[in-house]
DNA sequence: TCTTTGCGTGCAAACGTTTGCACACCTCGC
DNA sequence: GCGAGGTGTGCAAACGTTTGCACGCAAAGA
């Protein structure tokens, strides 16, 4: 009905000033046990919850972290936010979530709009903007942790997966079973992830003394429909330049591969051998069940929370580079001859 | 380095009130061009971004909305919220996301903490703190949306899926194949979406003159573990009593069934017909493909959101009530015999 | 009895905005 | 040449907190 009751309501109840009541609700400053328990039970009885906005506005803090992230539908994404929810919950932290659909545009603005909330500090998720931020950065005046995104200064915190480890370590996988011709079907291309990958999976090429060759790149962006999308352009390939493995830039689209695979009959792994990357829950009970690179990514997500509550407690803190396991599991075998 | 440039800052540059450079930068109230430019320029120069906090404090409204989550890792969930980001980003608000693991007392306190953030609206999904709400919803004062939850009052905005009608679709497509022993693999007990999709399938049992065999309900939570347990928990039932068919309560559950059954050698559809709920993307590209009944998830979130948005225009809201179609896949078929 | 100490409380400023009101000036019409 | 009206600007209050400072009062020490 009315408004939310203020502390100067409870204080007008208590028959005490303001201060007061903000003191006794704040814990053990100098305040008479008896007005405590009076102005507490009171507060309960009204229902009584602060105002964020004017606390954050007085002390500066906020108890909030900001967070940017391409989408919410990405489970890769998911599970970075969980672990950052994981690990703040605890500290009482709030999440303000701006999501940009992977709009290098929108993503500048969407980080003005996340300041305008005083957040304690900012957590930015696979960033496209790069040096955009260069800018608005040094304005921002809190702590900002960038998860798997492009390398912007040094003066910010970095927590990323090793992504050339994760792309060597799959490659040679792929190698070691024996396959000369092994395809990568790319990520979003602007992505910083995408080129690491893309980086190591070139690395273990190299040393394995294959040439690379640019007509096993296949462009994508990591969607299920992108793996469709790659496996009937493999299909439509005369059977001696096929590849006879693939590296995925992610679970999702060795999915979508997957499963056009399987509808057009191409048995995986006997013909052709996929591999994925980040390990993301449904990867085990796929058909076959998905080998693939572990990504840390709940991990990910708390030490981001980690970064950001050390740079705010004025710690030195050092980026931060995950390396994942390879998983096998039977998506992958050696080449059928 | 110093501090984000407050609206005095400006005012101090441009040798003007901070009112005059609230007013400029509001838009049209009366301020003359010449000193509009002077002072749009010295704010875009100066990077600045109105403090969210200050004028949530002023107005009253913050352009924000509070959103209640069990988890964001939930495919079902984050395809919801991909439709309220849809929904309310064109409007300018930004998203405080509390997320409570399904604990309902921790959903009580998560309310509180968003309500201190002076949000324009609540969106509260899956909720399971039913009758808790009841004290704390009136002292809220805003408007309040659940989203396939427990019903609670009626001062409040729902915005459902119909799950008893979809339960009843599953369930009467198994009947129709000609299943005599349907089981029901349940989820989280005290959902309300639970116990409507549990009543869809009895009512459908009852219509078609089968009884309800309590046997034939097994236990859950809509995880991908449970729907391997389930299938562990079938396999060991005699011949005789084994079901021929499964309505499974989310599509999660039943893809881990799907991938257990694929596991043990128990073909699906042809031993055991499969059904699931939600019509998550990989649902589409399991093995075999899921049959599912379609939830129109990002519909929902949308629709929540404009119900806020109706709420706070004064405007009366019914509530909304969305029933998904049945989506006939490969993963059941008629019983072997 | 008088000063000292310390505890409990209140006052008021401050945070960064918005906004109703008032004021000064200019232009126009008479 | 004088009042009326309009336009551009400033002042100050308000939103709900926190917090430094000061004050009063009781207990304790002399």
């Amino acid at each position: 009905m009315h408004n939310r009751p203020s502390i100067k309501d409870i204080a007008r109840r208590a028959d005490v000033a303001p201060s007061t009541v903000s003191r006794a609700l704040a814990g053990s400053t100098r305040v008479s046990a008896a007005t405590r328990q009076r102005i507490e039970a009171i507060a309960a009885e009204m229902d009584y919850t602060p105002s964020a906005a004017a606390r954050s506005l007085v002390t500066g803090a906020s108890k909030t972290l900001g967070i940017l992230v391409p989408g919410l539908s990405d489970p890769y994404i998911a599970a970075v936010m969980e672990g950052i929810e994981a690990s703040s919950a605890a500290a009482g932290y709030q999440h303000v979530i701006a999501s940009t659909g992977g709009d290098p545009e929108r993503e500048i603005r969407a980080v003005r709009m996340l300041a305008g909330y005083n957040p304690d500090g900012l957590i930015i998720l696979s960033s496209r903007a790069g040096k955009a931020y260069l800018n608005i950065l040094p304005t921002l005046n809190m702590p900002v942790a960038f998860v798997n995104s492009a390398q912007i200064g040094d003066s910010v915190l970095s927590i990323a997966t090793d992504n050339e480890h994760g792309g060597w370590l799959a490659t040679r996988h792929l190698l070691e079973l024996g396959h000369k011709r092994i395809a990568y079907l790319g990520g979003p291309s602007r992505g910083r992830s995408q080129q690491a990958r893309a980086a190591g999976y070139r690395r273990a090429l190299h040393e394995a003394g294959i040439p690379f060759d640019p007509a096993l790149l296949l462009a994508g962006d990591g969607s299920i429909d992108a793996g469709q999308a790659a496996l009937r352009h493999i299909l439509s390939l005369p059977e001696d330049v096929r590849p006879t493995a693939v590296f995925c830039y992610n679970d999702l689209c060795a999915l979508g591969l997957l499963a056009h695979a399987r509808k057009h009959g191409l048995p995986v792994p006997e013909s052709l051998s996929v591999i994925g990357f980040d390990d993301i829950p449904i990867a085990a009970i796929s058909a076959p069940p998905l080998t693939t690179i572990e990504q840390r990514t709940t991990e990910l997500g708390q030490l981001a929370v980690d970064s950001i509550f050390a740079a705010l407690r004025q710690e030195p803190v050092a980026d931060i580079r995950l390396r994942g396991e390879l998983i096998v599991r039977a998506s992958t075998c050696p080449p059928s001859a």
